[in-house]
Parts: C-alpha cells; sequence; structure tokens
DNA sequence: TAGATTGTTAATCGATTAACAATC
DNA sequence: TAGATTGTTAATCGATTAACAATC
C-alpha cells in the first residue's frame, strides 16, 4: 500500500461532505474541477487524492457519486465504531457529548468524567477517579480531553496507564506521550489564533 | 517585512502555551530544545519560528521567557480586541459563547443568532433577521458559524453582504466566498475522521 | 577557555502545480 | 471524430532538517 499523507487525509472530509451534498440535488457524476472550485484546492491535487484511496473516475465524466462516497466512507472508517469517553464535563465537553451526529462517523461518545461532585450523576457523567477501571472495562479506545491546561498532562498519564493510544486533546496543554499513542491537539484558542493572524495577512494581501 | 509561513503561525500559540506554564514553575529562560521535546517540533524550527517574529535568543541560555512571551503575545495580536458574533445558538454555539477565556486573547464574543424563537432572548441571543443590521451597527469583524451544513452557505452570504471578511466555520460545508473574506474551517467530524485515520496509520507504524 | 546554545546557510524532502498523454 | 476530463510523469516550490559558524 502506497502510503497516504496527512495533508491527502485532511482533505477527504472536505470532499465528502461536499459530495453529500452534491448527491441530494440529484446528481450521479462530480468532477475534480468542481471539488476544486468548490473546496478550494487544485484540481490535479483532487484527482491525486481520490486516485490515493483507490477510486477510478471516468474520463468526460468525472466520477460516480455514490461510488465515490463509498471510497471514501470505506477509507476513513465510518463503520469502524469507536467508543471514547470525555474528561471534563465543561461547556465544550457536554457540547461534544450532545453532538448526535459523531455517532455517525464511527465516534460513539459512551461517558463523560469530571472532579466536580455537582457535574456527577453516574450515569452519564462519573467521577474522574473511577477513570481508570471504566476504561479497562469497556473498551474505550479514544479520550477526549476538555478539561483545563493544567490538569491535562495528569489526566493524559492515568488514560495512557489504562490502556489509552488515542487521544483528542482540546486543552491548550502540549502532551508528553509515549510513541504509540496518538495525539491530535485541537485547541480552540490556538484555533483562534491562528485564523486572526492568518486573516490579518489576508487583509494585507488584498489591500 | 519577511513572510510568516501558516505552518510557523499555527506552531507559535504551542510554543506560547508551554511559555506561559512554565513561566508558573519560576523559570526565566527557555531553550528550543525544551520547547522541541515538549511540542514534538524540531529544535532548529523552534529557533527559525522565534527568530521570525522578532524575538532573539541569547547562546547557552536560551530565549528570556517573559520576553519571548510578550513578543507571542504581539504577534499573535492579543491586544487587537475584535466584537464577534456566533450564528447558531445550538451546543457548540452556546459553549463558545460561554468560554470566557477568549476574551483575554482577543476575541470578544458581543451576541448569539439563531432562528428557533425558543432560544432567542433578544438580550444575548437574537433572531437570525437581525443578523445584518446588527453586524452593520456592532463593528462586528468576525463570525463564527456553527449552523448545520444545509444552512451554512445562506448565512456566509448574509454576512459577508452585511460586511464581515473572517468567517470562523464550523460547519461541515466548505463556503464559496469572494477572495477578500478569510475562512478558517474548523469542522469538528471532519477533525475526527482526520484523527481517527491517522492514529490507525500510526498504530500500523508502530507494530 | 570550553562548552552549550543560538542563528544561518546549504541540503533534503515532500507536497503542490504544470504539462501532457490516455481514455471515454 | 472531437472534446472534455482523468491519470501520470516531470518541474517547481516551500517547508523541514542537517551542518556548522557565531556568540555568550
Amino acid at each position: 500500500m502506497q502510503k497516504i499523507s496527512q495533508s491527502t487525509i485532511q482533505r477527504l472530509p472536505l470532499y465528502y461532505n461536499l459530495a453529500k451534498n452534491l448527491l441530494k440535488t440529484g446528481k450521479d457524476f462530480i468532477t475534480s474541477s468542481f471539488i476544486s472550485d468548490i473546496v478550494g484546492v487544485d484540481d490535479t491535487l483532487v484527482r491525486k487524492d481520490v486516485a490515493a484511496i483507490g477510486c477510478a473516475g471516468k474520463p468526460k465524466f468525472g466520477y460516480n457519486l455514490r461510488e465515490l462516497i463509498l471510497y471514501l466512507e470505506k477509507f476513513l472508517g465510518f463503520n469502524n465504531q469507536k467508543n471514547a469517553v470525555i474528561i471534563g464535563a465543561g461547556n465544550l465537553g457536554t457540547a461534544l457529548a450532545r453532538y448526535a451526529n459523531f455517532k455517525k462517523y464511527g465516534l460513539h461518545i459512551i461517558a463523560l468524567f469530571d472532579k466536580d461532585p455537582k457535574k456527577i450523576d453516574n450515569e452519564r457523567v462519573f467521577n474522574t477517579n473511577k477513570l481508570k477501571s471504566y476504561v479497562k472495562k469497556n473498551n474505550v479506545e479514544i479520550a477526549i480531553l476538555t478539561v483545563p491546561g493544567d490538569f491535562a498532562q495528569a489526566v493524559a498519564d492515568t488514560i495512557i496507564d489504562a490502556g489509552i493510544k488515542i487521544i483528542w486533546n482540546f486543552s491548550p496543554t502540549s502532551l508528553s506521550t509515549p510513541g504509540e499513542v496518538f495525539v491530535w491537539n485541537q485547541d480552540l484558542v490556538s484555533g483562534f489564533l491562528t485564523l486572526s493572524k492568518l486573516s490579518e495577512i489576508n487583509m494585507l494581501k488584498n489591500k
């Protein structure tokens, strides 16, 4: 299998969303230049990305829409349902837990943890001191960290100890983890700062 | 001014968070190799990034921590307070609005909009039909889109018409916008799919 | 002074874009 | 057949890494 770059992987969900939207309009085919126009990625690159997941197009028509969608769903692993827990039942953690859509894409959030007794109902939200045993018992693959930065490393240590190999880190702290643990940082403040600076540069460019 | 790459800009907030944490421990200096170890970025690259924002280090010591923090704050624009509105007062939109931290970093969320009458209080949450006039009246620079994908383009058209030049797009829809409008996509489902696939590749690598 | 660390120039690597052949 | 679009190879571009000189 040829290796697929991170950049390609990050673009595929964009193609997927677009393909699903186009399907609603009753279209049967989608061309690389159509995708290019809307997603803002060069059409050659779109074709390379699509080729990389093994989906072939038809000259003069483009890609069969349903087929492309199936290839994307298969590649992105919609059907490998994964259990996840959220640590930190604050605003963001709670919002993520309520976002029903995740399940369709393979992310099944089965519990939240917090150390604030007021948030604990022992049904959906548990005390953080039960985190380790819960993870071991319930086949949890993913931990979603929505705790304040000061606690992130300690929580990470705990869940790694319990066997977690995938961390979706919404905290502002860079985590020190062993090589076999995969961390995906999604701190939204960092996101905002990046957006803010890049937009500034974009303004200057358009002056 | 030399141009600073998007990759550099995306790393700077990571350095910033680390620097702030280290400050709490009473340290006065921070070295590029220390940053490298924790953030997971080559130390040469760290030095280039820091040099790019004009901050100079001291051989044998590293960077003065407070000085580095000041340079980062200045570059990332913490003091340019920007007004923002959130469109879509669902779980995520509401959570973002409640996240008080944003204000420290220059993001001032001054109102939310929704079309569901049950969510409207005409104090913090307004009817979407007032969006355009509100944006024009209140010096709103940033629109945060947390609406379902089907409505994203229509909302985008409205706010662009009202003069918005920066969109933080949490919806799963790629937006068609004029070149002077800057869009930063942060769809969390796409985020999860990327995380999921990359972690899979990471697993294989570690077998 | 010796040694650690910064700063910079050159080399490498990989991603994107350009050119164009293949094909429906 | 002609033309549009895919698929692929080559060229370009930019980001990262390596090597090493400068400096405190």
